[in-house]
Parts: C-alpha cells; structure tokens; sequence
DNA sequence: AATGAATGAGGTTTCATTCAT
DNA sequence: TATGAATGAAACCTCATTCAT
C-alpha cells in the first residue's frame, strides 16, 4: 500500500470514529484496529492523535468550502437563487455525510487543545466571506442595511443550527424543507411586516 | 461548613474551571486544588466527575431560562418588544458570565458521554417553547406562515451563532448592537424585500 | 504507610535497581514491582523516572559527602593523617554499598538527560574543596607547589579509577591496600626520585 | 558506494551522533538521517545498534591504543620522557577528537548491555600493559616498590579524570599544562617529602 | 463531614528490527 | 546494494475513583 493510500485510509477511518465516538473517546487503538494496522504505522503518518484530528479538520473545511461557489454579480432574482443554492449545497454535503457533520459542528467544538484555533480560523474566513457578499449585496440594494458583520453572523447561525439540530436527533426534517425556511427567514424574518 | 455551602462552593469552581479550560482538561484535582478540599470530600458531594458536570448543566440551565419570560399576548407592538427584551437578557446574562456561556455553548458541545442526552433535552425544550410561541405568532398574525419548528431553529440558530462567535473571540460588539441586528432580522429578514 | 516512610522506600529500591540493572534498563515496572506498589503510587511521590534519579542522586551526594571531614590545620603528620582517614572513609562508605557506588560511578555517567548537570555540579563541589585545601596546604609547605586545580583532579581520579575498576570487576584488592597504595602515590608519586 | 566506505561513513556519523547525544539518545533513525540513507541500508552493515556501538568502541580503542608507543629499556631519563611523550600523545589525540573523547570516557560508562564487558576488556588490557611497564621499572629502579596493579590505577585515574572533567566542561587547561601536572604528580607525588 | 494514600485501567508514544520490492 | 513501509513490544504517564482512618 502506497503511503498516501495508507495516509488517506488512516484519515477516513478517524472520520468515522471521531463522527461516531467523539474525539475523546476514540483511542489510537480504535484507529489502528479499524484500519488493521500496528500502532508504529499510525505514528508513520501522523505525529500525534492531535495531529490527525488537525489534518481531518483541515480536510473537512476543504470540502465544505469547495461545496458552496461564490456569488456572482446579476439580477436580484438571480442572486437569490445562488444563495439558496449555496444553502442547499452545504446542507446536502454535511447530511450525506453525517460522520463530517459531526465532526465539523460538534466534535471540533469544545476542543481548546485542538480545534479552538482552527475553528476561530475557518469560521473568520467563513464569516470574511458572507460578510463580504453581504456589502456587496447592500451596495447593489439587494441585503438591507445593517451591520454586515452581525448580518453574516446571524445568516451562519441558522444554517448551522438547523444542521446542528438534525445531527443530534432534536429536530429532522426534509432538506428541502429546511432550505425552503431558511431561505424564507433570510428574505422575509420571522415577523409579519406590520408598522411596530 | 455545611453541606450545602460546600456543594455550591465545589459547583462555582467547577463552573469556572470547566469554562476556563474545558471538560476533559479540567481534572477533578484541579477541582478539589482551587476549592482546597481533599480528594475524598469531592465525592462525598458528587458521585463522578460527570455528575459535577451534569448538575452543573442543570444549574446553568435554571438560570438562562429563569432570564427570559414568556411573551404575553397583546398587541403586536408589545409583543415584539417583549421578544427583543428576551433576546437582550439572554445577551446580557450570558456576556456577563462568561464561564457560564463557554460552559453551555462550548463545552457542553461534543460530549457524547455526558452532555449529549442534556443538551438534546434542554434544546427540545427551549425549541418547543419557541416553537410554542412562534406558533401562537401565527395565529395571532404577527409571525409569518411557515413550519413552525424551523422558524424556531433559525430564531435559535441566531442567537446562540452570535454568542458563540463572541465567546471564541472571532468578532466582538456592542451587546446593544448585536441584540438590534438580531431583531432586524427576525423582523425584517436579510434581503431587501422585492419581488423575486 | 506514611508518605515519607513510601517515599523513602520507592528511593531504596530505586538504588538497588538502577545499581544492578543501570538506568535505561531499570523500567518503572521493576521498581513497582520490587516495591509492591501500583503505578499510581509512584507518580504520587516522584513526577518521572528522571526525578526518582535525580533525588537519588542528591541523596546519594549527601551521603558521600557527608562521609569526609575537612582537614583541620595542624602538624604536618596529623594532616596526613586525617587526608589518609578520609580516602579510606571513602573507600569503605563506597565499597560497603555497592549499589551506590555504581549509581555514582558508573550509571549516572553517561546520561545526558539527567546526570549530566549533576554530576559536574557535584564534582565541581568536590573538586573546589580538594582545590582549597590544596591550596591552603602550599600555603602550609605540606603540599608541593603545582597548579592546584590540576593537583586536585590527580588525587580525585586516582580514588574515582580505584573504586570505578573494583566495581566494574577488572581488578579486585583489599580496602587496606588500596588506601594504603593511593597515599603512597599522593606522598611519593609513582617514580623514583632520581634526578632527571 | 563500496561496502567499506558505506560502513566507514555509517560508523563517522555514528562516531558523531554517540559523542554528542550518548548512545540511548542517539537512535537509528539520527544515524541513517544524517547518512542519507535507507533504513534497510543500515542493517546490511550492521546487525544491531549495539553492534554499531561495539564496533566504533573497537575501532576507537585501537586509535588510542595506537596512540601510545611502548616505553623503550634505556636511561632512567629517557624513559621518563617516554612516559611523558605517552601522556601527552593521549591527551592531544582525545582532545583533538572529542567525540571520541566523549564516547570512550562518557558513553561508553554505564552501559550495562553493550560497553561493560568491553570497557572490562579494554581497561584490563590498558591496566595489564601499564602492570607490566610498572613491573619493569621496579625491577630497573625507576619506579618505586607497591603494588604494581594499584599503582597502574593511580596512573590511569588521573590521565582520565584530567580528560573526563574537560569533557565534561568542569574545569579547562592548555594540554601542556595538564600533562606537566599529571608528571608531576607521578614523580613527585602530591605532598612535600618531609619525614611524617 | 473530612482526609489523602493507594489503586490500576487505559491512554499515548517510541524505536529497534524485519522484509517485500 | 538499496529502499522504506510495516511491525509490535515495551516504555512512560494520567487520572477518576476507592477506602481505611
């Protein structure tokens, strides 16, 4: 087996694991024995249960990235339909892959070792970027006005929540639905527009 | 001193340190350590390591939801602003305690063994008590058409997103700030309203 | 068991090993094992391996200290005398206890981790007080003139070589002898005195 | 790249690696890094660490024993000043190498595996021919009557602490200056010569 | 109610050596 | 002659929990 196989093999099996187990209670002996390995091979690819963990981590925010496509500039109704396009890509992605989702939204938080500053990382870059094509999108008089960075904020969260909630069982629902509500609290709130 | 004031003297500290440094990093001698109690004392007030934590759980879980108050009905001014002042004491509470709000929204996330089943079970409350009221919302007219569940989960989602980003240190504002945005976008959503 | 009394115990049975086995060869399992105690108890008195042969060490130092007296000033003959006494103090403290003659000749030479600061602070110690006294027997006419420091590494190694062989087995004489041959040297040296 | 010149590079770097980390901390892993060359490669020249170790103190033994040339039957004189010229051949040759200073005087100390018997081996053969060198000189008159077997110790011991404490950084002089003591000593001795 | 010495399962990591290519 | 992926025994250390005092 070449060493990028064993490498990529090694790092599947931590998804799973990690997915299913968590960070914690997954052991080097879990990894090495789901992947029929000794314990020394391990250690051949990765300097540490931390560093493997790390380098999923890295991988994981690869796919998720390369799963949404940047917005490009058209008519509103366009725009908005690439934005919701984009919602139900990240949706399908973290769902068809539950152990990712795990990991992503669940296990890699709450890991000061580990994952704090790379969490910190890829949610800044992730933020850096809705934030962006939030100005964009109030310059062209398609977002409304307001603080863009605490707009991208509050459009994160409900995307992560909704995923968050499926993948610990409190809610489920037809992707579809989801991406439908989402989009409807991104274009109209939750309120009825009524003069306050 | 008594029983009861050693329990709660164990439980602050606890609080603290699990905030500061997390579940699995803080060990029950950095407990029995900083609250200057022997190791022996510790489990004559907590069965477990686990234990501590899930009673801790509990505790701060009385006290967020002690924060917000149920939205009477009336006229949907009233209502709206009752909304905002719940969104604005959640804030509060949470920033002013800071261990409190990395414990709930941190810490307590990706615990399989421990947290898991408490997490579900307070976010299936508050979401079925938010689910209650946005539900009660439509009938009165003042939320707009829509699975209600969803709408909670976004209303949620939110929320805990701006928090989180606060604690972890990605963005940082004005509490004031962050609870107006948070209601422009559950009254208004994020995208300008045209006919798509 | 007190804690003193265990700890005391764990240095004992430490000497023994690292004396028969070395350093590296001696795991922290034989050391339990000898001293009928569970892992964990080990680590209560001594963080590492390192540590239990580090306060070995600094015991072992008190004690060969603790084996010599400072020469007091006085005639020439009673000087010698008492240079004479502590040569065969040390031989005998060193030859009666095996184990710490090896520990402090043979196994904590060589290691860089651990000894290596050790020892040459204790040599230096040792080596100063032979320097002064020394010294302060030029001043006296009872030594020869010479470069102290280099005077004080002769006698030094002499007695280190004598006991170092007898330990490692290559040669093997009575107390009496040795001492009485290492004065000889110290007295006359080795070659007899004919002019060159 | 010959066999021979593939093993003699391995050894240098060997050489290099045991004189500067000491044996435990030098692992193959250093030697075959700093050889550029494949693990595997390692083990056509040698059949184990510690054959690598036996074979460099071997090579080294005969480096230094070469060092020194037999004392020539001759005027009281020139003899001495072929014991001298054999002293300071010693001191110059490990000086002017101090890897192998280091891993004959340090390294090799302490090692109960690999080194004891050969250190045995060596120090029995070093002491046998310095013995008989004593012996010799008795019989001629040049060497005063003791114990010729303690009398080589004494020699031996200080040629080696002089070398040991430069090594190990305890104490530093000019090579003509310690030979000039260490033949001091030898003639005369430490202490003045008055009637005790 | 409090103490703190003792436990030992469980985890991580290292590294000399082998062997198929 | 050379390679380097694979091995696995063996070492170190941690820490939640127990229990006699």
């Amino acid at each position: 087996m070449s060493r990028d196989d064993r490498r990529t093999q090694l790092l599947e099996v931590a998804l799973e694991l990690f997915g299913a187990r968590g960070y914690h209670a997954t052991s080097i002996d879990h990894i090495i024995q789901k992947a029929s390995v000794a314990r020394g091979t391990f250690y051949l690819h990765f300097r540490s249960k931390q560093e493997i963990f790390d380098r999923l981590l890295d991988h994981l925010f690869e796919r998720v990235t390369a799963s949404v496509a940047p917005i490009r500039i058209g008519p509103p109704g366009a725009m908005a339909a690439e934005v919701r396009a984009n919602i139900e890509a990240l949706c399908t992605t973290l769902q068809e892959n539950l152990p990712m989702g795990r990991v992503l939204l669940e296990q890699a938080v709450g890991l000061n070792e580990v994952g704090r500053e790379q969490l910190r990382g890829f949610y800044g870059r992730v933020l850096d970027r809705i934030d962006l094509a939030v100005s964009v999108g109030q310059q062209l008089g398609i977002v409304r006005p307001g603080e863009p960075s605490l707009i991208s904020l509050c459009l994160l969260g409900m995307l992560k929540e909704a995923l968050y909630q499926q993948i610990i069982g409190t809610r489920s629902f037809a992707t579809e639905l989801v991406v439908t509500e989402i989009f409807a609290c991104i274009q109209r709130g939750v309120l009825v527009q009524v003069a306050l």
